[in-house]
RNA sequence: GGCGCCGUGGCGGAGUGGCUACGCAGCGGCCUGCAAAGCCGUUUACUCCGGUUCGAGUCCGGACGGCGCCUCCA
C-alpha cells in the first residue's frame, strides 16, 4: 500500500487521501437527473467511481460508494407535462432504465442509490437547520439560501461572489422581489400550477430544489466530512457550490474532503456517428447524445471501459465509433494476449511492471498510464511466449478496471462450429484451399476466427 | 467579459528539467498454403515567440488556437 493523492477542485491541487475510522472511504458522485435514458457522457462518473472504489479496496479501504438518482426536477415536470404522463411515473421509468443500462457495464451497483424523492425529511430538517441558523428564509413558501452569509462561498469554483448569479429558471415578475438577493438560490419551491407531486413542509406546500437533495442525501449515507465527492465538471458551479455551502452552514463542517471532478466527453454535433472532428460537450439540449445503452449494444462494455480508461479522467474526452474501435482493437489485443497464460503468478521479473500500474493508479488514480504499464506487460509477456507464463499479474490489473473477464476462458465454439472447423481441416488436408478459405469466411461469418498454429487450428471470437 | 483546463508523432493519449510511455494505424522481415495472432526491425512528437538553465515538450512570460463553467446538464 503506498500514498494515495487525488486532485483536490477546491484546493486545486492533488491531496492524500486520508481514510476515515478503520480505513473507511465515502464516496458520493452525483448521478443522473432521471428524465431521459442516459448517454454515454452520463455512463463516465458511473465508471469513474465504480472503479475508483475497487482500486480502494484493493488498497485495504473499506468503500461506500453513494450514486444518486434525482427523480424530482424542474427537468422531469416539463418532460413528464410533454409526454402527458406523471412525473412520478416518468422517473420510476427512466429510473428503471437507468440502473439496466448501467448493469450492463458489469461493474456491480453501487452500494447505495437514494431517490430525492425518498429523502424528503432529512431534506426538510436540513432546511429547517438553515432557517433556524439564519442561513435560509422563507418567502411566500418558497425557501431561499442566503448565500452572502456564507463567507466561504465561492471558495470550491474559486469565483469572486460578486461575479456570480444564480441563474435558475425563468423568474415571473411576481416572484422576482421573493429573493433578499439576486445570488439566493432555492432549497424549497412552492408548488406551482402543473406540477403533479408535492410533499409537506412547515413553510407550505411543495418540493425541494436540486442542490439541498444532495446535501441531504449525501449527509444521510456517508454523514459530514466524508471522503470523497465526485462528479462531472459541470457541476462544480452552481452545484456543488450550493451543495458544499449548505452543509457548511448547517453543519459548520465541510461536506467531503477531496472533491474530485471528472472531465466532459466531447462529442460532434451528429453525435460521433459521422467520424466528424468533436466539437462540444455531449449534451441531451444540443441533442448530440449517443445512449449508453446503444453504444454498449453495438460495441461492448469492455471497448467502453477501455475507452474511458484509456484517459485521465479528469481531461476532457472524444467519443466517437472510430474511437470506439479503436478501444476494441485495444480489448482484443489484452485478450489475444491473456490467451496461453497459464494458472498462478506470474514472473516475480515482471513484478515491476505490475507495481507501475498500481503506482499509477495511487497517482490521481491515472487510469491511462496505468494502462500503458498493463500493456508493457503483455509485451514483456510475448517475449517470454517460450515459457509459461502466470496470469496473475494480468488478471489483478484488469480487476482494478473490471476487465479481468479478458483473461478468463472464452465460451468454446458450438457444435456447428466445430463441424465447419473439421470440414476446413478436411479441405486443407486435400490441399483445396478454395474450400478451406470458405469455410473460414464461413466461420468468420458465425463469429468465430481461425488461427492455425504449430498445435493445429484454433477458433476465437471475435471481439463484437 | 470573468474563472478554470488544454495544445505531444497519421489518429488517440500518458509522462517527465537530461533516459523507447502506451494503444491504434503504416512500412520491411520472420512464421504461414493464404491469412489471423505473435515476434523482430522501422517511420512520424512535443503550437509559435521570448526568458531562466550546463541542459526545456517539461519551469516563467507573451501570442495564437481549442474546450468547460459562469442558465438545466455527468
Amino acid at each position: 500500500m503506498g500514498t494515495i493523492r487525488l486532485h483536490d477542485t477546491r484546493s486545486g491541487e492533488l491531496r492524500e487521501l486520508v481514510a476515515g475510522a478503520d480505513g473507511h472511504v465515502g464516496i458520493y458522485a452525483c448521478g443522473p437527473t432521471v428524465y431521459a435514458r442516459i448517454h454515454v457522457g452520463n455512463a463516465r462518473p458511473f465508471v469513474v467511481y465504480s472503479l475508483l472504489k475497487r482500486f480502494l479496496e484493493h488498497e485495504g479501504h473499506a468503500v461506500t460508494l453513494v450514486i444518486n438518482i434525482t427523480d424530482v426536477n424542474d427537468k422531469i415536470y416539463a418532460a413528464a407535462a410533454a409526454l402527458q404522463v406523471p412525473s412520478a411515473d416518468l422517473a420510476a421509468e427512466m429510473a428503471a432504465h437507468y440502473k439496466a443500462d448501467t448493469d450492463a457495464l458489469g461493474l456491480g451497483r453501487p452500494d447505495a442509490e437514494p431517490l430525492a424523492s425518498e429523502t424528503i425529511e432529512p431534506i426538510v430538517a436540513l432546511i429547517a437547520d438553515l432557517i433556524d441558523r439564519g442561513h435560509a428564509y422563507a418567502v411566500d413558501g418558497d425557501v431561499y439560501f442566503r448565500v452572502r452569509s456564507d463567507a466561504c462561498y465561492g471558495s470550491l469554483s474559486r469565483r469572486a461572489i460578486d461575479e456570480m448569479n444564480q441563474g435558475e429558471e425563468p423568474v415571473p415578475p411576481s416572484h422576482a422581489d421573493r429573493k433578499e438577493d439576486p445570488l439566493d438560490f432555492a432549497l424549497w419551491k412552492a408548488h406551482k400550477e402543473g406540477e403533479d407531486t408535492v410533499w409537506f413542509a412547515p413553510w407550505g406546500r411543495g418540493r425541494p430544489g436540486w442542490h439541498i437533495e444532495c446535501s441531504a442525501m449525501a449527509e444521510q449515507l456517508l454523514g459530514v466530512g466524508f471522503e470523497i465527492h465526485g462528479g462531472g465538471n459541470d457541476l462544480v458551479f452552481p452545484h456543488h457550490e450550493n451543495e458544499a455551502a449548505q452543509t457548511r452552514m448547517a453543519r459548520d463542517a465541510e461536506l467531503a474532503q477531496i472533491w474530485m471532478h471528472n472531465g466532459m466527453l466531447q462529442v460532434a454535433a451528429s453525435g460521433g456517428k459521422m467520424g466528424d472532428d468533436p466539437d462540444a460537450k455531449m449534451g441531451k439540449s444540443l441533442g448530440n447524445v449517443a445512449l449508453l445503452h446503444e453504444v454498449v449494444e453495438e460495441f461492448g462494455r469492455n471497448a467502453l471501459i477501455m475507452l474511458f480508461a484509456g484517459a485521465h479522467y479528469r481531461q476532457p474526452m472524444a467519443f466517437d465509433d472510430m474511437r470506439m474501435m479503436e478501444a476494441l482493437a485495444r480489448v482484443a489485443r489484452v485478450r489475444d494476449s491473456a490467451r496461453g497464460l497459464v494458472a498462478g503468478e506470474s514472473p516475480p521479473e515482471m513484478r515491476p511492471l505490475r507495481d507501475a500500474f498500481f503506482a499509477a493508479l495511487r497517482d490521481d488514480f491515472n487510469t491511462a498510464a496505468a494502462l500503458g504499464a498493463l500493456f508493457e506487460w503483455i509485451n514483456e509477456r510475448h517475449k517470454r511466449r517460450d515459457e509459461p507464463v502466470g496470469r496473475g499479474d494480468l488478471v489483478e490489473m484488469l480487476s482494478m478496471l473490471g476487465l479481468q473477464n479478458l483473461a478468463e476462458h472464452g465460451s468454446e465454439a458450438g457444435a456447428e462450429e466445430q463441424e465447419l472447423l473439421e470440414q476446413r481441416e478436411a479441405a486443407r488436408s486435400a490441399r483445396n484451399y478454395a474450400e478451406a478459405d470458405r469455410l473460414r469466411d464461413e466461420l468468420r461469418a458465425h463469429g468465430w476466427e481461425v488461427r492455425d498454429g504449430p498445435d493445429g487450428p484454433e477458433l476465437v471470437r471475435i471481439e463484437q
